[in-house]
DNA sequence: CTTGCATGTGCAT
DNA sequence: TGCACCTGCAAGT
């Protein structure tokens, strides 16, 4: 259940388990076992993200040596000893002791270079990777009479942001989902830009979004930590109705972009 | 047991 | 704008 966070921490499992490495490639459940049959015996040669799309290159004289997955809202990829696969196990990785299991994605392709060049190409600036440049975000952004919370789902700008990413960088930075991208001052966008970078890679590092300031969580302000596993300590997501860490004001709901949006009313007027 | 909902996207209307 | 897709989990019957 990925933004772009996931993605980057699983790719980085890839490398660090795998790289190098000659890799079983099966398909228990039967989906992909054209796909795994071409790659199977291959050594993973790199695997990269960039936003919420998954790369895994594999050695291999086949034009189409690249891996494409693209988990969705409820795919998952996860690294277990081997065993017998547990449920519908669409694709799995092994080499001999830890499987990496595909499960419920997206999509699950081989592609060739060109292919994920194009692929890359078509998506915006992801704050995790060091090599994006906003500045063309921006000129976009600038122009746009949409609102910022639409324009921060919009993976051909901000590539790799999701619902929750959107909620609570709006929310830390004290901006209205409402506003127009034109209505965004420079400094404003680059507080987004700049508030992302850092959030994410604290993302990748821990593998789950954790947005609140040190003034503000559950041991400073004497509450409960979080209990559900859909995220870490967050002001607005999935908190309708409950009070603002700041000013007490109910956290508000909306769907925007067909997906539930949480802001504060009173911290973000504006 | 059944239902609904979820960190997402693409396609039909 | 709505809906289909895919899985897991929580809440309701």
């Amino acid at each position: 259940m990925p933004e772009g966070h996931v993605i980057h921490h699983l790719a980085g499992k890839m490398n660090s388990f795998y790289a190098g490495k000659t890799l079983r490639v099966t398909s228990p459940q039967g989906r992909f076992a054209a796909e795994a049959a071409r790659l199977d015996g291959h050594a993973l040669s790199h695997a990269e993200a960039f936003g919420k799309h998954l790369f895994v290159e594999f050695d291999a004289d086949d034009p189409a040596h690249i891996i494409y997955i693209h988990l969705g809202l409820i795919g998952t990829l996860q690294f277990e000893p081997e065993t017998t696969p547990r449920g519908q196990v669409r694709l799995r990785l092994s080499d001999g002791e830890l499987a990496a299991d595909l499960r419920g994605p997206q999509w699950c392709r081989l592609i060739t270079e060109d292919e994920r060049d194009a692929a890359v190409a078509k998506l915006g600036a992801d704050p995790i990777r060091s090599d994006s440049d906003p500045a063309p975000i921006w000129q976009k952004v600038k122009r746009s009479t949409r609102s910022i919370g639409s324009l921060l789902m919009d993976q051909k700008l901000f590539a790799g942001v999701g619902n929750i990413y959107r909620a609570e960088t709006l929310f830390r930075l004290g901006i209205s989902p409402f506003r127009a991208g034109r209505k965004l001052q420079r400094n404003e966008f680059d507080s987004i830009w700049a508030d992302l970078v850092g959030l994410m890679a604290e993302g990748v590092a821990a593998a789950r979004i954790d947005t609140v300031r040190p003034e503000h969580t559950p041991e400073a302000m004497g509450r409960e930590p979080r209990q559900d596993d859909h995220g870490g300590e967050v002001y607005t997501y999935r908190r309708t109705g409950q009070p603002c860490f700041i000013c007490g004001t109910p956290i508000a709901e909306q769907v925007m972009e067909g997906r539930n949006l949480f802001w504060c009313p009173e911290c973000q007027a504006k």
